[in-house]
DNA sequence: GTCTATACGAAGATAGAC
DNA sequence: GTCTATCTTCGTATAGAC
């Protein structure tokens, strides 16, 4: 007699998804906290369900199952890394340019560190999910910048150093802050890394590796 | 009549305990490596049995559980750690040691790589069974270079840079080419690291690092 | 000493009640 | 849309045959 099914709980619910949305906020910081501690195979649906507050299968009506799930958040992951790698030029100055890039990966690990966390867990893992980004899209990313650097050092800019090896050095010494996080924090016996330190290490990373490099200091 | 269950097993196997060292060796190396590429939790003993070629329960008979397994292995990687951290002195010449430094943290990694990659989801996850280590053992470590470290800058030998920051950045440009292997062989195309590349990537770290803190040349 | 068989819980995933 | 109940497979670990 009364309303249908459907129609009844589509009234019980707000109508504009608003829940949805909030849930799959809530799934996705959860699932991205368990799977970078874990892995994608440590980590289980009944724990990110936990971490979400949510029963599993609510998990798995959401994401459809643990890989798509998985699979979501790494390329949220990648969305974000692509965000901040906006086109540099040759005319650009070195020291500007190199400064801007540890800073603003030095945040991007600072933002997310369990987003951070995940990729090198599926780095260390052999990148079975990433291999065909590293081998197509990164790795022209990589090759277009280590061409200007290249120019920067014909120019005099800066030494002749491979490009390349400059990049995964930047890559490193800003990425393990975050993702070796525990040791950082056990070995100075901090509790925390606070955004004080956040700046000096920056600082410190740009001095020693522009140095490092005979970058001409900044002309402005 | 025959001789008992025990000494004939005894008489069977060869006596001197080499079957099981060599299986014990071959459930180490197998665990290594499974428990490097899918972290504890996502490592199971059958994966490592079948690595070792043996059945799984020969490989808790001689483990007990898959815990100690993972805690011997973790062990047996700090070993291996410390035998290169051999002391140093305010005396000693910086460059020489800075370069020491890089090149033995370089090799290990390239001798030990599933080691280098289990430590490392160890503490990507928080390091659940290295929090002891970590704040004893290694932090001591530390802060006994660091004082070496900010020692050779009032002597005008160095420049006056964080020490701690500067270890750090050694480990992470130095674990970075074994733990994110997947992502270096990707990018640049190949498919293995020679040990061609281990030297020029020693020789640029080395560059970089020493110009970068402002280390005077070695005086040999 | 070594392996097969098995206990028992937790894994991912789905069916169907509400 | 949401959750409980359940299916099947795989997890660790052990008992006991050989």
């Amino acid at each position: 007699m009364c309303l249908d099914n459907t129609s009844r709980l589509r009234g019980r619910s707000d109508g504009n998804g608003a829940t949805r949305e909030r849930n799959e906020r809530e799934i996705l910081a959860a699932a991205e906290r368990v799977f970078a501690q874990y892995g994608y195979r440590g980590a289980s649906v009944q724990a990110i369900a936990e971490a979400a507050g949510l029963p599993k299968s609510n998990i798995l009506y959401y994401m459809g199952n643990k890989r798509s799930l998985y699979v979501r958040l790494l390329e949220r992951m990648m969305g974000r890394w692509n965000a901040l790698l906006d086109d540099i030029s040759v005319e650009d100055d070195p020291a500007e340019v190199l400064e801007a890039f540890i800073r603003s990966k030095m945040q991007l690990s600072r933002q997310h560190p369990e987003g951070s966390r995940l990729f090198a867990a599926e780095i260390l893992g052999g990148a079975p999910f990433l291999q065909s980004y590293l081998r197509g899209e990164l790795r022209e990313w990589v090759s277009s910048r280590a061409r200007i650097f290249e120019q920067w050092a014909e120019r005099g800019l800066m030494d002749r150093v491979d490009p390349v090896w400059l990049i995964f050095l930047i890559w490193s010494a800003t990425q393990h802050y975050a993702d070796f996080e525990a040791q950082v924090l056990g070995i100075t016996g901090r509790d925390e890394i606070s955004d004080a330190d956040v700046e000096r290490i920056t600082a410190f990373l740009t001095r020693i590796i522009l140095k490092g490099c005979g970058v001409k200091p900044r002309k402005t």
